[in-house]
DNA sequence: GCCAACGTTGGC
DNA sequence: GCCAACGTTGGC
């Protein structure tokens, strides 16, 4: 079993969302390195802190776990979704999906200053300047100590 | 709103 | 296949 961890705008789509509808479709992957991860190495089982971008303070909020393996991305066929790609067909999807599954929700938000500065979770993919990916592995070692995180 | 990083597009 | 221009992400 691998961990993750996955972006979303929480203004788009939160934990609190997620929380709510206990299980959701992780749409509008537009990136051929996060596309062909989703593909190769995320798998079912696979447990992923759900991370709020562009958010005050950005960080982390919780955590789901991926519950099927990945599939077409419907949005990218519907002319109505902002997601639409018009280069993609049923026969030829260019754009992948998975399904997560709630399991919890953090006392509080871990935040990006907060993971920086540790020593352990300053190495963290997300820590790095640029990283725009929107799946990114995170290592049972980071994982454990994000949950070690006072409050958390 | 600014801007760095970097992926994508398209001319050649 | 190179590379400049452009677009997007996302922290700050």
């Amino acid at each position: 079993m691998r961990h993750w961890l996955m972006k979303s705008e929480p203004s788009v789509y939160s934990i609190a969302d997620l929380r709510r509808e206990v299980r959701a479709m992780w749409e509008g992957c537009r990136n051929y390195l996060v596309r062909n991860r989703l593909r190769d190495e995320v798998r079912p089982g696979d447990m992923a802190f759900f991370y709020h971008s562009n958010s005050q303070p950005s960080g982390i909020a919780g955590i789901m776990e991926v519950v099927s393996e990945a599939y077409p991305d419907p949005t990218q066929f519907d002319p109505e979704s902002p997601y639409f790609d018009p280069k993609a067909t049923r026969e030829n999807p260019r754009w992948l999906a998975v399904d997560v599954e709630f399991v919890r929700e953090f006392a509080r938000v871990v935040p990006l200053a907060e993971l920086k500065e540790h020593p352990v979770l300053g190495g963290m993919e997300v820590c790095r300047r640029g990283q725009r990916l929107s799946v990114l592995p995170v290592t049972t070692d980071e994982w454990d100590a994000v949950l070690a995180l006072p409050g958390v």
